[in-house]
DNA sequence: TTTTTTACTTGACAATTATCAATCAATGGG
DNA sequence: CCCATTGATTGATAATTGTCAAGTAAAAAA
């Protein structure tokens, strides 16, 4: 495996304290792979043999349970995810698989754990991340059990807006159906809360969006830092 | 402050491993309160000043968003809360209370990110521990998105009586209103479960649950070590 | 291009869950 | 002991959300 592959790897937050040394021993029985779209990667309940690190395209991270299913979240480049499986060496709790085309690195779990043990570098970085982590699913939480269908949609819109940069336009990032599933319903459900929005100025093209009136929508939606900050910008 | 208070602590898996030297360290600015029930112990948005350590009694983590509220989880002796907004410096996401008379050490923030950054030990504990919380919220995000309330209810007590031991005949941890709080609903429509699980032999006399038919419950609840799993025992 | 598939939307309806109001039961002062 | 308060329950009703079935639009394949 070429060490060009690693280099992103390095630089990641997760990696980049570690010595030398140690990073060199990770990426030893570590490699990259290409995927196509909708691919499983991992499913739950297997033991986590390797971290995974998405390196470009986009994995959705769902559920399943009774014959329902539903994604809980969408790992983009570049991170990790099932980070916490790994250091626990237990089963994963969520299934994997690649939204788009997707290059991914694949870090033997026991690796990672060896090195975790004595690197104290790597592991103070691994703390940031689950904690990172952690605060980003209970945060989900909050919205979920706190708010209704219509007021998390809303939120969604004006956090997507503003990772977009702000302005009115922009495009959703995936297609509804998954998006009604991140957001806990229906696909049905979604469509009528976009209507549902129409009275505070929300417009919908296709997958384009268009915030008519920033002030309406936000006085709806009671936008809130505590469960609405996006990770890279606000109090993480 | 006594020592002995520490004693209790120190037998924790978070700061067992560490060295005494940064243990002493730790426990300098550190302090044991008790708390009377009800008893706001921190707000959501407040900085994160101290570690709190739940030495007796029981503490509610919940949060308010737009009028509502809701309860996140419960956290008993021995553990910890607010682990993850310590060690990034970041707020608290949740508030806390005391649910009964409480003794709680609180450790200054500064300090554990202090030895954290010294102690490679306590660093990996602290991984170990987060680790595990934030398979907990990732495993109450799926019973929240994929069970109905009843299904819910029906997988909690199965939950609680598996941590009591296995008997048929169990006691509710708190009151139905914050249990129904938990659950993600209304009191009155955990009054209404109760009486649906009726027909699954779930029978209810104040705070006493009893499970007349195991087997008819459990076809109906279909529990699910990725979700249900206890922590102390099932796959963490 | 035409066909086929897939995603999305819509309408009608059903299930779930919440709200409001009233009642009942238990609990803790006074 | 009784009263007052609080928590739990119940009934009636409304809001929310999901399901099923059809239809439309758009994208992919032939």
């Amino acid at each position: 495996m070429p060490d060009s592959a690693f280099a992103g790897i390095r630089g990641l937050a997760l990696f980049a304290p570690m010595a030398d040394k140690n990073f060199t021993a990770l990426m030893r029985g570590a490699y990259v792979q290409n995927f196509p779209a909708q691919i499983d990667l991992i499913a739950e309940g297997d033991p986590s043999d390797f971290l995974h690190v998405v390196l470009s395209g986009a994995v959705d991270l769902f559920s399943t349970w009774n014959g329902r299913d539903t994604s809980l979240t969408t790992v983009r480049p570049i991170s990790t995810f099932i980070l916490a499986a790994t250091i626990k060496d237990a089963c994963y709790l969520m299934s994997a698989r690649t939204l788009e085309k997707s290059r991914i690195a694949l870090i033997p779990s026991r690796d990672v754990r060896e090195i975790f043990d004595i690197d104290g570098n790597f592991a103070r970085a691994i703390v940031t991340e689950l904690a990172q982590c952690y605060r980003a699913v209970v945060r989900a939480q909050k919205d979920l059990k706190l708010r209704t269908s219509l007021e998390r949609l809303a939120n969604y819109l004006l956090r997507l807006q503003r990772r977009n940069g702000g302005a009115a336009t922009f495009g959703l990032e995936f297609e509804k159906r998954r998006l009604a599933s991140v957001l806990g319903m229906t696909a049905e459900n979604l469509s009528r809360a976009f209507k549902g929005l129409q009275p505070y100025g929300v417009t919908v093209e296709g997958s384009r969006i268009t915030i008519g009136n920033q002030a309406d929508l936000e006085r709806f939606a009671k936008p809130n830092p505590l469960i609405d900050a996006i990770p890279a910008y606000g109090p993480a």
